[in-house]
Parts: structure tokens; sequence; C-alpha cells
RNA sequence: GCGCUUGUAGCUCAGCUUGGAUUAGAGCACUUCCCUCCUAAAGAAAUUGAGAAAGGAAGGGGUCACAGGUUCAAAUCCUGUCAGGCGCGCCA
């Protein structure tokens, strides 16, 4: 409809002279505040210095051009002051929609912008020995759904998960394990040993030096130190997996900093070779003060590596890989300042391809009381007790509500129900924004939170299981819930295309929920069964449950089909 | 100190990219209503009908941190101030 009506206007503009391309009008067009004033509008302001005339006086000489449209479609366009208001046939708009959803199924709102051209998407990317936390839920949560919108829009997408295997820490908890370890606690709950060791170690600084110094061993081969990293990464390796499966989330490739590690020396001499590394109280430094970067430290004093130089060896490895159009990395963003280091490193080394490297950062989360989680103090959360909290929350709910619940059914639903909870609210915050968890504002039944959202869905399903819809239908009257429906649902491609423009996927969440939330007062208004147009009103149900199954596909929410 | 970032109802957040249509939007909580395609019960069924249903509506509640500026028009753009957060060389 929209494009309609560009076309519409892009004939009169052009007989004032004015040449615009379709995109540029279709991002005037915007939805007037009421629906008694019209559908879309077209507002006039920004052609009032180029033709240097009163933006009301515009608006009517535009109309004017336009003349009379095609009624099929429009019932009247009007203005309004500076504003062009497009008053559309709804039943005709009506049909298209639901047509078009019920034509195009999982693939509604669908465009094909990638062309299947190559997108990696780094996300999670835990430190192995540590546990996986709240701090690593936003980026796995955030990661995943962005992979699913470009995927969605046509990119070849690669989910990688780049593991923190490698690096000081591991020197920490190899020390750590010498000096307090105990091999039955570390196979019985090897994630809660090693944070015990962990914090052990950090909180005293007597141990820092000799922490490095297992670290250089293990980067130097010790067997001694090797034989526990394995065993080290191997035990939280299956525990990140358990977790991994319980989310619902699956990569197409593990990748780890210990794999690049003969790429660190080739990094380290081709800088060299570059005439960009500098020697600085004993370590090598790229210099980036110049770009206001500070400095980017790449060997230690003692000739280990770091964070930065394992980037650099990861990023070149994997442009050779895979010659990505974009690689996107969904971490903190309290690391925003080392991947500009990182891409302006990669860019001086020569590499034009640093341009497509994009950080996409995400604020972090916070207890209730607006505090960070320290994983140093111990405070840290562990992400299963969560998922285990949550679930058996949301049993209680169901059993209250159910009695009769079959066991599988329940834990079914329950896990189901806990994921929504705690993807969307996650993901209905603007990503760059801090954002509290607080669970219990998550798990909520009603209200902006997933669980209200998976309701809605429920509902349209209950009432499609009652009856069986049929392919014709007719439209006789709108009301105005229904054509509120139809709208929201129409404006899905858009949203989609928002969001990944953005890379926000919290564009789509709150599409959701206003979606659902229209459906529910859909729901209340306009009875299904039984009314005298049900045949349209089912086609119009079917049609709500596809778009909300594709939105939260895409935020990488499981439908339930009942609840 | 420098850099980045945030400040919108009691609380949690949309809106800011691309400035516009009299009252700046949601949700939670609070007050007052309403519904029954959901759940319990009866019936072959239409239906009856209870419900503190995970549904809907209304209401109260805001100097869009503050001060300037740009503009016909500012929550939105610019500058400054205040307050919080993050980052700034051998952690990742």
């Amino acid at each position: 409809m929209k494009k309609e009506i560009v076309k519409l206007l892009k004939k009169a503009l052009n007989e004032k002279g004015i040449k615009l391309k379709d995109e540029e009008i279709g991002k005037f067009i915007e939805t007037p505040p009421s629906p008694d004033m019209g559908d879309f509008s077209f507002p006039c302001f920004f052609l009032s210095e180029k033709l240097k005339q009163n933006p009301n006086q515009i608006a009517l000489e535009i109309r004017e051009k336009i003349g009379n449209p095609p009624v099929m479609d429009f019932e009247d366009i009007q203005t309004s002051g500076p504003y062009i208001n497009f008053v559309l046939n709804r039943k005709s708009l009506a049909k298209k929609v639901v047509w078009e959803v019920l034509n195009q199924k999982q693939d509604f709102g669908k465009v094909n912008l990638g062309h299947k051209k190559k997108i990696v998407v780094e996300f999670s990317s835990p430190n192995m020995g540590k546990p996986f936390g709240i701090g690593n839920l936003r980026s796995t949560i955030i990661g995943n759904s962005i992979a699913n919108i470009c995927e969605f829009e046509g990119f070849n997408v690669i989910k990688m998960n780049y593991l923190g295997d490698w690096g000081t820490q591991f020197g920490k908890l190899i020390l750590g394990y010498k000096k307090f370890g105990n091999e039955k606690k570390l196979h019985e709950n090897p994630v809660k040993h090693l944070l015990e060791l962990y914090v052990k170690i950090s909180n005293n600084k007597r141990y820092e030096n000799e922490s490095r110094k297992w670290f250089k061993k293990l980067e130097d081969g010790d067997k001694e130190a090797v034989i526990l990293w394995r065993a080290f990464k191997e035990l939280s390796l299956n525990e990140l997996k358990k977790i991994y499966k319980l989310l619902g989330i699956t990569f197409d490739e593990y990748d780890a900093e210990s794999k690049h590690n003969k790429g660190m020396d080739k990094v380290i001499a081709e800088l060299k070779e570059k005439k960009l590394l500098k020697k600085s109280e004993g370590a090598q430094i790229v210099q980036l003060k110049n770009y206001n970067l500070g400095t980017c430290l790449v060997q230690k004093s003692d000739g280990a590596t770091l964070y930065a130089t394992r980037d650099l060896a990861t990023a070149i490895a994997r442009y050779k890989k895979y010659k990505f159009v974009r690689m996107i990395y969904e971490v903190g963003k309290e690391q925003k300042l080392h991947f500009k280091q990182l891409f302006k490193v990669l860019n001086l080394m020569g590499y034009g391809w640093a341009d497509n490297c994009v950080h996409v950062a995400h604020g972090l989360y916070l207890d209730k009381d607006g505090k960070k989680f320290a994983t140093r103090k111990g405070k840290t959360i562990f992400m299963a007790d969560i998922i285990d909290q949550t679930t058996s929350l949301i049993k209680k709910e169901i059993k209250d509500r159910t009695p009769k619940i079959s066991k599988e059914e329940l834990e079914d639903r329950a896990l189901k129900i806990a994921m929504a909870a705690i993807f969307y609210g996650d993901l209905k915050n603007n990503r760059s924004n801090d954002a509290v968890f607080d669970i219990k504002r998550f798990i909520s039944f009603d209200g902006d939170t997933g669980p209200y959202i998976l309701y809605s869905y429920a509902r349209a399903s209950s009432i499609l299981k009652k009856v069986t819809t049929k392919k014709k239908f007719e439209v006789f009257e709108l009301e105005p819930k229904e054509i509120e429906l139809v709208k929201k649902l129409s404006q899905f491609p858009e949203i989609v295309l928002k969001s990944y423009q953005n890379l926000n996927p919290s564009v789509i969440a709150n599409y959701s929920y206003q979606l659902a939330k229209i459906f529910n007062e859909f729901y209340h208004a306009c009875p299904v069964i039984g009314s005298k147009q049900i045949e349209f009103r089912l086609a119009l149900v079917e049609s709500f449950r596809q778009v909300l199954r594709n939105s939260l596909k895409l935020l990488g929410i499981k439908t339930l089909e009942q609840m």
C-alpha cells in the first residue's frame, strides 16, 4: 500500500520539479496520530525550504496534482495543514495484508538484502574457567537474535562462539589449583570450584606475578600447565553446552583463542615488518595516540601475548577463511576502546576489510538495586541456577492454573515460558543501555513481558484449534480493532528492516509486544467464533499468529501452541 | 584529568538515528469498572455459569536532569552545567 502512495507522490512531486527516489519519499511517510485523520500521511515541511513556499500551500498543490486516485485502494486523500492524508480503502487493505501473510508464511517480512553473502557474528564468547553468568547472557541472547535477523534478510550467517580459553586467567587457575585445588570437588562441580580458586587468587595481590608466570609457562608448552589447562577447559565446555541447550542456542563454529597461537607470532612479525610496532617499557605496542585511541599493547614484557594480539590474529584468520562482507562482534560496551583499537590496527596493517567489522556493544546488566554484578567478589549468579529458579517459579504458576497437566508437558511449557521471559526481558531493552536484571519482573504473566506475549499466541492457537480455517474469506465490515491489527501486521517488514539496519533486536521485541497487545484488544472486542465474518476473522487470527511467530523466531523465542 | 555514554511518571523502560498534527507514550504498582473464543462445574449441543483468567477500559501521577542556543517548530540537533556509569599499558 505504501508503495502505491509513493508512486502517486513521486508523480506529483515530479510535476512540481522535485525529483526524489522511492526510498526517500517512503521515509517521509508516517502514520497520523489518529486513524480518523487517515492511514498514512505525507508532511510537506521539508519542501518549503526548497520551494520557498508555505508548507500548507505546497500540500494543497500536491494534492491537486495527484488528482483522482484509483477507487479500489483509496477512499480519500485530503490535506490537513501541511499534511497530505491518505485514507485507504480499509477492506481492500485488510484483504491484501492477510493474503500476503498467509501466502508468504514464515517468509513474510523477508527482504533479500544479503544475496547469500557472508556475515560472521561473534557472540556469547564466554571465558572458560569462569562460570557462565549474567554478563555472558546479554551477548548470547542479543547476538543470537542479530544473527537470526541477518539470516532473515538474506545473508549467509556464521554464528561464531569465540571461547576465551587463553590468557592470564588460566595462569591464575593453574596456580590456584596447585595451591588449593581438590580433585573431587573439581569433578563434582567444576564451575563452582574453579570460581572459588579464581576468586582466591584474584583477591590476593601476592599471586599476581606467579599467575603470569604460569600463563607464560602455558604459552611455552609446559606439560603440567597444558594438562591442567585442558582439563579445566573440557570441564567448563561441558557445562557451557548444557546451558546453550537449555537456551536453545546453537553455533556454527566454536572458535577459541588458543587456536590462534601460531597466528600470533605472525601478527607480531607482520606488525614489525610494517613498522607499526614500538618498544615501550619492555613491551611491544602500537601507538595510536594520533588517532585519539591511546596505545594498543600487543606483547607483554615477558614475551607473552595479550587479548589484542589474539583478536588481531583471529580476525585475520577469519577473513582468510570466510571473506565475509561483515563481521559483527557482539560484546559488552566496556570493550569499546579495545575494538576501536583492533579495527584501527587492522586498518593500519592495510586490511581494508577492517572497515566491515563492527562492534555491536551492549550495556551491562545491573541488579535490582542498580549495582553491577561482579565476578571477582564472587557475586556472580550462575546461569544454570537462574534457569532453574525461573523454571520452577513458572511451574508453580502453571500448576495453579492447570492442575491436570502432565509432567512432560509441564516441563516443556515451563522451560519455554522461562526462556521467553528471560529472552524478552533482555531484548526489549535498547541494547546499548544498561539494563536491570529483575527476574520477578521478567516472569510476570502480565504486562510487557515474554509470558504475556506467549499467552497471546496461545490464545490465537486455541481459537484456531476449535474451528478449521477456510481458504476463502470476504470482508464485510471492519471494526476499529480489526483494522488496527491489520495495520500492525503490515508493519512487520519495515520493523525487521529497521532492526537490521540498527542491529538492534529491541525494535522487533517492542513490536511483538505491541502486536500482542493489539491482538488482545481485538480478541476482546471482536468475537471470532459465531461472527458473521468468521472466515475473515479466522484468517486474521491466523496471520497474527504467523507474524508473531516470525518475530519471536527472530528473537530466539520458541512458541507454545497452548498454555 | 581525558575520552565515551546515560539522565523521560514512585519503579522498569519506549520515543531521539531522519526535529513537526493541540493532551510526551507503554508496563508495573494504586483506584474504579467491564468482558468471557481461557480455566473449574453441568449439558449431546446451543447454552447455563462461578472465577483474585495470564483479557480489556477508565482515572490519578511528568519542569522529557538543569541552563542557554539553532529553528516557523526541540524530549529529539548544538554548547555548557550538574549527577550516574564505563574506559584510559603488561586482565579479558
